[in-house]
RNA sequence: GGUGGGGUGGCCGAGAGGCGAGGCAACGGCCUGCAAAGCCGUCUACGCGGGUUCAAAUCCCGUCCCCACCUCCA
């Protein structure tokens, strides 16, 4: 860990490797977009201009399986996992990438980095005449030292072939073409027709979208051997000097075991719609723990992740309705020095959050004394650090799309019924007629709640 | 076997030599007609065994266990 410079002033250049598109996301997937839309917002906060690029993959073995499987083209495949992907990110409140490049579309800078590397002596085609091209490690003496492993001690391939490689550790760059792959699934270059491997992916895209040289290259914990070792040799082997940080995020797993689609343990946004959690509460859950650390997934943490959550929007809700000050977007406070402090510290958002739990006690202490002074500025700053986060209950990114504002407003006019009839049989002092009124709204999803202000309602859990 | 990261109170989860993160749950109290929400308080933890130090969850030595990567993987 070292303080970061961004190469050019006040510009920042990101990249994160993101998704193979042979399924769709799952919530350790979307963890990892997430952790990075908390550096994107901080980096942003800071007066950065930030350039986000994340990829997406969209052909490689297993789509060309499933294509085969299906009968359909790879890329029907790929592009059908790419909307849920896309769908799942705008649930999550993920801000959309200055641009999310697709591998296939990114061909010829590909070939240009591959002619480069044969013309230098750090590829070559294959020795077996398949086509294939691959990466020369033993030319790039400093290979292994992002992972810290020397290449001397890796174990091979074992029982793969070596098809036509000089030292098992070489890795594809280009993959020739092969008879039972779907024929749309390959290009023609200098080598013959074929398919990129999926290191040499990254380069080119980070190559064309950020420049030779970039600042921070993110991805997953699992990825730094071999993906980022391999695109650190094939690029800096081929002239650009590259990323200049590196940032690797935790896995999720659950019940200790990695999250994955072949583990058959993958749970999505659906699934968790199901427990009632929403999208703003998973998300909430990702924060609470450090992104480098592995969250071991559990119905159990993530339902209370959500009631943590709640407290806070229950917080911002009070507080908004007290002083009035739910002007989306705007009215953001300043942050408190803790909350910058944490997340200054390689985006330490458990401690930032601990900060936001205190300014939450200040803020509903101050509420329950009508201090409105306070009540203002601890709304504001505790709006200033949830936006950071992506969890602001107020931003117009949570809201439906409208078509539910009619019908709030005729349960406003319902509710306010029942609660008159409540409130007539509270000074008659009839308390059974009082609570039948409460019992009946609450089975029907509304919570009524008695405040010194009266009583105010929201939609709550059915329990 | 190699590389990297871990084991923290009932649970989740930060911290990384002294000034008790935070949340969830539980219990007690305040408030309330009763609730709910909120607030106050209680529950003083760091795998195990040694050591260094005035002081160790944090450093050192030893030891046990877990996870990831070394094959596609966020």
């Amino acid at each position: 860990m070292r303080d970061f410079v961004p190469r050019e002033a006040g510009k920042v250049g990101v990249y994160l490797c993101g998704l193979t598109l042979q399924a769709p996301p799952h919530i350790g997937h979307l963890r990892s977009g997430v952790n990075y839309d908390v550096l994107r917002r901080w980096l942003l906060a800071a007066g950065y201009e930030v350039t986000f690029i994340r990829n997406v993959t969209d052909i490689d073995d297993k789509i060309l399986v499933k294509a085969g499987e299906q009968g359909r083209p790879f890329w029907s495949i790929a592009y059908a996992n790419e909307l849920i992907l896309a769908e799942s990110y705008r649930a999550l409140n993920v801000l959309a990438p200055t641009y999310e490049p697709r591998a296939t579309g990114h061909i010829p800078e590909m070939h240009e980095l591959i002619t480069k590397l044969i013309a230098d002596g750090h590829a070559y085609p294959a020795t077996d005449g398949s086509g294939d091209v691959y990466f020369d490690v033993a030319s790039w003496p400093t290979y292994g030292s992002l992972s810290g492993q020397s290449p001397d001690a890796m174990q091979s391939a074992g029982d793969a072939p070596d098809r036509g490689k000089r030292d098992p550790r070489d890795f594809a760059l280009w993959k020739g073409a092969k008879p039972d792959e779907p024929a749309d699934a390959y290009w023609p270059s200098p080598w013959g027709l074929g398919r990129p491997g999926w290191h040499i992916e990254c380069s080119a895209m980070c190559w064309r979208y950020l420049g030779p040289e970039f600042d921070i290259h993110g991805g997953g914990l699992d990825l730094t051997f071999p993906h980022h070792e391999n695109e650190i040799a094939q690029s800096q082997a081929a002239g650009l000097p590259f990323a200049r940080f590196w940032v690797h995020h935790g896995l999720l797993s659950i019940g200790g075991a990695k999250m994955g689609k072949s583990a058959g343990n993958a749970l999505d946004l659906t699934y968790v719609d199901s427990l009632g959690v929403r999208p703003v509460e998973l998300r909430y859950y990702y924060a609470a723990a450090h992104y480098r650390s592995v969250i071991d997934y559990s119905e159990d943490s993530l339902r209370e992740a959500a009631t943590a959550y709640r407290r806070i929007e229950g917080f911002v809700q009070r507080a908004t309705e007290r002083v009035d000050d739910g002007q989306p977007g705007g009215q953001l406070g300043e942050l408190p020095a803790g909350f910058v402090a944490a997340m200054d510290d390689d985006l330490n958002t458990s401690a930032a959050l601990a900060v936001l739990q205190q300014e939450i006690r200040d803020g509903n202490t101050a509420l329950s004394i009508g201090d409105d002074v306070t009540v203002r500025t601890t709304l504001a700053a505790v709006r200033a650090m949830l936006d950071i986060l992506g969890i602001d209950p107020l931003d117009p990114a949570w809201a439906g799309d409208g078509s539910s504002d009619d019908l709030r407003a005729v349960v406003d006019s319902l509710v306010a019924l029942a609660l008159e009839q409540r409130a007539q049989a509270r000074v008659r002092k009839d308390w059974a007629a009082a609570d039948a009124v409460r019992d009946q709204l609450k089975l029907a999803g509304v919570a009524v709640e008695d405040t010194p202000q009266g009583p105010r309602w929201t939609i709550g859990e059915q329990d």
